[in-house]
DNA sequence: AATGAATGAGCTTTCATTCAT
DNA sequence: GATGAATGAAAGCTCATTCAT
């Protein structure tokens, strides 16, 4: 079992990056097999899943756990008492999270449209529960009306998401952060004054 | 050369739709054929393009034009005088675009990764020129200082970028529009008085 | 007509020297057709021939008429008085005709499997009228008994039949047609004298 | 191990047989598999082999081993003595191995033109070899002179190498055999007194 | 637990042939 | 007489999956 446990792992790693890179259809069972160290195409992989869609399933359902840290915001970041101080955390935090979980993002986007199910229910679970814990926080450290709140997170965390597109062309990661930081920083004092 | 060009532009049509649905990999020619009205798996359409490839290389050329429409934003929104109406304005024309080409910017999501010389310089390109004529709207229109008027820019559309992810599961699409407003309209303001 | 004729023609050499070099099925009809100045894969040829196989019939039959003058040996040949004079002269018209018709020759090699009836057949003719010409000529020119002659000229032409794999890798045309002249020579003049 | 190698061999023998039949073009992977007891058209053939020409490659060099024998020529008939005794024991030694690998003769026939890298150099030793040994054997054990040994040898393969052009439509197997070894047993006595 | 072999279904592409223009 | 378009059939090859060893 020992054994039988490192080999699982080896798969559901190998697949998910692979899957980030080349899609699901992209990439065959073979590959997946020579990634994770067995004879490709001897159909090793089917000793420890049942199918290909179950190495989707089950590496997505692994991986997701991390970014949920993306919910532990209001913990995480609780206390510090400057509001860009703190704005400045969030996004390098989240900006790295992403990164970190590059290949499972990427798995997301590629294949949400084929398996909604699956896939698109995550995303959505993932987006919302960030976008509440957000809100949340913003509410309770900042003041923040709880309409405008909900509204701002959104869009705070709509734009994080598009860094990858803006960086490196078009913006630093830097100026993305501080660009970040001062508009929405803005908005909140602004909001806070007088909510629209 | 009537019925060439239908069946050309049908297959065009019929194959963005496929790939932006299931992927390049995912669409097979035989699915572009049958959705183009010729008998699926026989070959029709080698009779209109080389490879497979080449018609989402046509497909991108001949769609991507109408996506350029961005870049026309200084030319379309000036004169409008009230900050918050251009920009409401704004928002909706770009998101209006973005679901009119839908099928185009999933190609692009989609096969960026796969073709990053085809499709990756596309969107990079695409992106660049949407967020330079957006500053110089900024700048040229409401005296924003040139230096955070591209970040601002960047990070707005960034988030407009992004709008499919939020709604209408998180907000509205209307409320997010509202808040963009806000959020970007405030920024504004706030930066002409006093720039980062 | 006179037109139609001409592209009959071309269709016919163009065929005849693609077939030669790729095969009947390696030569494909659209091929045939740009060579013969057609547009290739319009099926014009099919205004002037039922089938892909009838051209190859009718090439053959067009351009057999031209090796069977193989057959003309004796005609050719007749009352230069010195035997290695004429064998000079005869060895270097075969070999001058299987070059000729090269195109022709490669397909009777390369189709005589396939098609044993159209050409299977053809080449039988073709090679037992050449023995019985050129065993006739040694008969009644060269006084050869009968019983020989036969069995000689079939050697003397089975052994030019393979220069092409003999020459010019191992022994040059001409050394080849010296060598060859010499051995026959020798052995007519050896059977001459004592039959086997 | 055992199974797959059976497996490896019917296909590089089932190939042989139909590329000498149908040629290469002419032969379907699927034909192979049924041949080789595969089942058709599922690809097992691609287990064994990268691509279809893979195939041919290795058949062509597992049998070409054997034809090389024709190079033994020296070792096998040295020390009869009589000429006419080993001119006619060559022949039919030869004649038989052309016979016994005739698929192979068939496919380097049928695809020199096409693949003259991979067919056509086999096809240039082989022959090469063989004439060199032939002549060596005249030389040595006959006193051949060297000028004359080698361009007889030439000629006396070449006409065993046209033998199926002869036989048995004009000639039957044994007087063939039994003209070639009078026409160049009389040849090489008569070179021996006065070479060329 | 891992492998070599096999298979059914699918893929992209080619091609001989037909037909309306 | 020539062309553009279409089609049925088949080609070489890939692949997810199964199974005996």
């Amino acid at each position: 079992m020992t054994a039988s446990t490192a080999t699982r792992d080896r798969i559901l790693d190998a697949a998910l990056q692979l899957f980030g890179e080349h899609g699901f259809r992209g990439t065959s069972v073979a590959a997946i097999e020579r990634a994770a160290g067995l004879t490709p195409g001897a159909g090793g992989l089917y000793h420890h899943f049942r199918t290909k869609e179950a190495v989707l399933t089950e590496a997505l359902e692994r991986h997701v756990g991390r970014l949920g840290a993306l919910r532990d915001i209001r913990r995480l970041f609780a206390g510090v008492q400057d509001l860009e101080v703190e704005l400045t955390l969030i996004a390098r935090y989240v900006l790295a999270e992403l990164e970190a979980e590059h290949d499972l993002v990427q798995v997301l986007v590629l294949e949400s449209r084929q398996r909604p199910d699956l896939v698109g229910q995550t995303v959505e679970r993932l987006v919302a529960s960030s976008v509440t814990e957000f809100a949340a926080w913003l509410v309770q450290d900042w003041g923040a009306p709880a309409e405008q709140a909900r509204a701002t997170a959104a869009l705070a965390l709509a734009s994080l998401f598009s860094h990858r597109l803006i960086s490196p062309t078009v913006l630093s990661t830097e100026e993305f952060v501080t660009s970040w930081v001062a508009t929405f920083g803005s908005a909140l004092s602004a909001g806070s004054r007088s909510p629209l």
